[in-house]
RNA sequence: GGCUGGGUGGCAGAGUGGUUAUGCAGCGGCCUGCAAAGCCGUGUACCUCGGUUCGAUUCCGGGCCUAGCCUCCA
């Protein structure tokens, strides 16, 4: 690590410009990020959202801040409970079976667990509090139906993070039939319980908690009333974050103090999403493209643009994401010589500190790979210094990390008859007989096994 | 309709008031028995019209187009 590292810049949503983030308390960072509601397989729009925060704990961690990530799981909602009533399933399985899959997506994406994972069902007696607070302080109001909804008009800072006023979100609010609002821009903390739904008892009747007031809840249990950093997906700004503010500092709570967002991914210039039906599951990708790959298309982009998602860009990514590895490839295990390569190191860390410009980061990692290669082809001892320095800088975004032969061979199950095919193929040449050589090669291409010879000898890797 | 963003080379995607993003794909060369990989070289890219400026893709204004949010959503 560099003597000094440059200040870390993000873009503020609540302040609507770069700026240079200072922790609450020094040297330690709070980060809460809205996660998942679990009632089905993650698609590459969530993938998005937890490599673009994995990347962020993993700068803040590299920056020495003691960080507290936090990232909560819906298991109590409407889509849940339909979706479990759909397949005659218990809710509770339901959910943990895609808490288990969203597990599995994660962890192929290259994303480290957060610190913590509350869900909401684990968490209603605070929800409660919370609610119970609201009410005295005349933020929130129980309807006759047993609802209770939030009084957005009793908190005259609504809008301030969707850049709205009250009068604009007038108009187009209404009231669904069956809700008891007094105001249409009101929105349900608490809703009464209905038959065959899952429901906890309150002081306001049996009932469930609404989907904002649980990231209140437990944002502020796990971090705090005050935090550093609430992260999420663009589409959560409003109305989900906004209420969010309204509860926590309803309830007398400072809050998150800076708020990141992270943008779509796009099918065809339109937002992927479930109700779209353009979307694409992590597992359908992985067996095509390996999780690194996804994992480098989406730091390929800055995270707060928006994001073409088409096979092209995929297979690019993985072509790509080959030639970084190609630059590691041979490269004997390597001490990283301090001295060495602090310019590209310092390119790249500036590159982080600004926003977390990951397409830049990369680009040095692309130069830093053609030096390899360059140095590599003269014989320079310099190489593989350098591809230690490579590995590390990749690992700072969580990429590279695969040993180079693994990337390229995967599982080596067959490799014995490759390696024997190969010996036959060297003898052929050998003796200068290529059409034998040529027919082995192909063979091997049939195989889907490309082959590489160099001076040291010949190499393989899957095509 | 309101509020926010955005329009960069074949594609993806950064960035900048005057000098190479980067990657994928293409083309030429080197290397190779031939390939592959790699290296070297290569493409009059910055929606449009005005304005500011010695100079704008990069700042300002109009226009056109486009996306997101305003309903569940990462």
């Amino acid at each position: 690590m560099p003597k000094e590292l440059p200040p870390l810049h993000f873009h503020d949503s609540l302040q609507r410009q770069k700026v240079r983030f200072t922790p609450l308390q020094p040297g330690k960072v709070s980060l809460y990020v809205c996660g998942m509601t679990v009632y089905d397989y993650c698609h590459l729009g969530h993938a998005r959202a937890m490599v673009t925060f994995d990347t962020w704990a993993r700068i803040l961690r590299y920056w020495g801040l003691q960080t507290r990530y936090v990232r909560n799981i819906t298991d109590v909602d409407d889509k849940i409970i339909q979706r479990a009533a759909e397949r005659q399933e218990p809710i509770g399985e339901l959910t943990e079976r895609f808490i288990v899959a969203m597990h599995e997506d994660e962890q192929a994406l290259g994303c480290l667990p957060p610190d913590e994972e509350p869900r909401a069902t684990q968490h209603i007696p605070g929800m409660q509090r919370l609610i119970s607070e609201l009410i005295e302080k005349g933020h929130a109001y129980v309807a006759n139906n047993g609802d209770v909804y939030y009084a957005v008009r009793s908190f005259p800072a609504y809008g301030q993070l969707s850049g709205r006023s009250l009068d604009e979100l007038q108009v187009g609010a209404r009231i669904e039939p069956g809700e008891n609002k007094r105001d249409p821009l009101d929105f349900a903390l608490w809703k009464a319980a209905k038959a065959a739904e899952p429901a906890w008892p309150s002081a306001w009747g049996e009932g469930r908690p609404g989907w904002h007031i649980e990231c209140s809840a437990m944002s502020t249990e796990a971090l705090g009333c005050e935090f550093d950093i609430h992260g999420g997906g663009l589409d959560l700004q409003f109305p989900h974050h906004e209420n969010e503010i309204a509860q926590s500092q309803g309830a007398g709570c400072a809050f998150a103090r800076y708020w990141l967002h992270n943008g779509h991914i796009r099918v065809r210039d339109e937002k992927m999403s479930k109700s779209l039906g353009n979307f694409v599951t992590v597992r359908d990708l992985l067996p095509m493209y390996g999780g690194e790959a996804l994992r480098f298309f989406i730091l390929g982009s800055h995270y707060r643009s928006p994001l073409q998602y088409s096979d092209d860009a995929l297979a690019a990514a993985q072509s790509s994401l080959s030639r970084l590895y190609t630059a590691l490839r041979g490269l004997v295990q390597h001490e990283r010589a301090p001295e060495l390569g602090m310019d590209w190191e310092a390119r790249f860390l500036a590159a982080l500190a600004d926003d977390a410009n990951t397409p830049e980061a990369l680009a040095v990692l692309f130069d830093l790979a053609r030096e390899i290669n360059r140095l590599r082809e003269q014989g320079s001892e310099l190489a593989p210094p350098l591809g230690a320095l490579l590995r590390t800088l990749g690992g700072v975004l969580g990429l590279l990390t695969q040993d180079p032969e693994r990337f390229f061979q995967g599982e080596a199950g067959d490799a014995k008859w490759i390696e024997e095919k190969l010996v036959e193929r060297q003898n052929a040449r050998a003796q200068r007989d290529f059409a034998r050589a040529d027919a082995i090669r192909d063979e091997l291409d049939a195989a889907g096994i490309v082959i590489e010879d160099s001076a040291g000898g010949s190499t393989w890797r899957q095509r």
